[in-house]
DNA sequence: TATTTCAGCGTACAAGTGTAAGCTTAATGT
DNA sequence: ACATTAAGCTTACACTTGTACGCTGAAATA
């Protein structure tokens, strides 16, 4: 037996429909921006027109995902966190765990890698600070763990989050197979940098 | 004066136009898959219709724009291997040359930065082709400079390729001032790699 | 109970899209 | 010199798009 529902409770529910709808359609080919507002209100079961009760925009629409994506993502890293005892695997939880992130949230992680350089400034610089937060709370993480300064561990930091990003990319079009081959790659690489900070001697 | 036209020459040219409005048009907002016939005719001074004298598709002509793209990025590379000549200041020139064609070709470099994430898995994998091609020629160059096995070559090449891209897609958005900030960090970032490589042993 | 509020709907329209069909006209082939 | 070819044009059609307008009915409020 349904619940009764009240109006608000009503209105909050086909709001977080239109949400899904629209993570449903981007995990086709489509993007935030040629994502149409009939598209996304067909698949939310709702007349187009209802739509604007709930967002201004596609735009508006738009923002709340990168927004709620990015959420997804750092609490993704507080987790993986905890799952690190041993310095030795910091690098190899990290990784395995956005990799299964990644496969399991294919659409999630697509939005802000395609928005990251998509067609509209708004998304791009939208999605430009979620991963700056993301960058920020691994340096932090890497500043308390290896000892080094602040400025060191926000270049580490970047450098590692770009590399494991771009084997994002790679990975949502591979083969399960091919990521494993992926995942082994970008450890190796997150490693290189590792090493490379540590013996790094500013002149 | 000008000279006469044969047919042949006369639809290369426009055939040119085209290409040329393409790109023009990918300057702004748009993408390769956002991006109509109408808008690139009008564009090319063309009728609609004419298009199809020369393409058969949008489609089509994205992976010409694509293919003309990675051509002008991999002369450019070997334009800056030209310029080096001591190891030591290899990364800063190839930073340096690979920031100045950004900035020179913006809507060149950003229809495979877009491209690469977009909506297309045609496109997609094109852009791919083309980065594995311009990964390649630099692992070739930095095994024989460095002089370590082709394995551990390719994958400093990668990682040293995906983070210069990602600092060309902030390049992209940002002031001319703040340019130079992101040049210098990722020559530090590229440095981390190369010294990690160097310390690298495999267990 | 009577009144107000408002999520959702249907209709309607102007604007933009891809592309099919057929014409014009000038360069090419014979 | 005549016939052929083909680049480029105009017109036309069926669609999709965003969104303005006004209605309905049920929940909230008084």
């Amino acid at each position: 037996m349904t619940a009764k529902k009240s109006r608000e409770q009503q209105k909050q529910e086909t709001r977080q429909n239109i949400i899904n709808a629209a993570f449903a359609c981007l995990d086709a080919e489509k993007s935030l921006s040629s994502l149409s507002l009939r598209e996304i209100a067909r698949n939310a079961g709702i007349a187009p027109t209802s739509f604007y009760r709930h967002f201004k925009d596609v735009n508006d629409l738009g923002m709340t995902l990168v927004d709620e994506a990015g959420l997804m993502l750092r609490q993704l890293m507080r987790s993986a966190r905890r799952r690190i005892t041993q310095e030795s695997n910091a690098i190899d939880t990290s990784v395995d765990t956005l990799m299964e992130f990644i496969n399991e949230n294919k659409n999630v992680f697509r939005v802000l890698l395609r928005e990251h350089t998509g067609t509209s400034a708004e998304f791009r610089s939208a999605v430009q600070r979620e991963i700056q937060h993301f960058i920020k709370e691994l340096s932090d993480y890497i500043m308390h763990r290896q000892k080094i300064s602040q400025q060191l561990a926000d270049l580490q930091s970047e450098a590692m989050v770009m590399i494991v990003f771009s084997a994002g990319a790679q990975a949502l079009d591979a083969q399960p197979n091919q990521q494993i081959v992926i995942a082994e790659k970008v450890k190796h690489q997150l490693m290189f940098v590792q090493l490379g900070v540590r013996q790094f001697k500013p002149k």
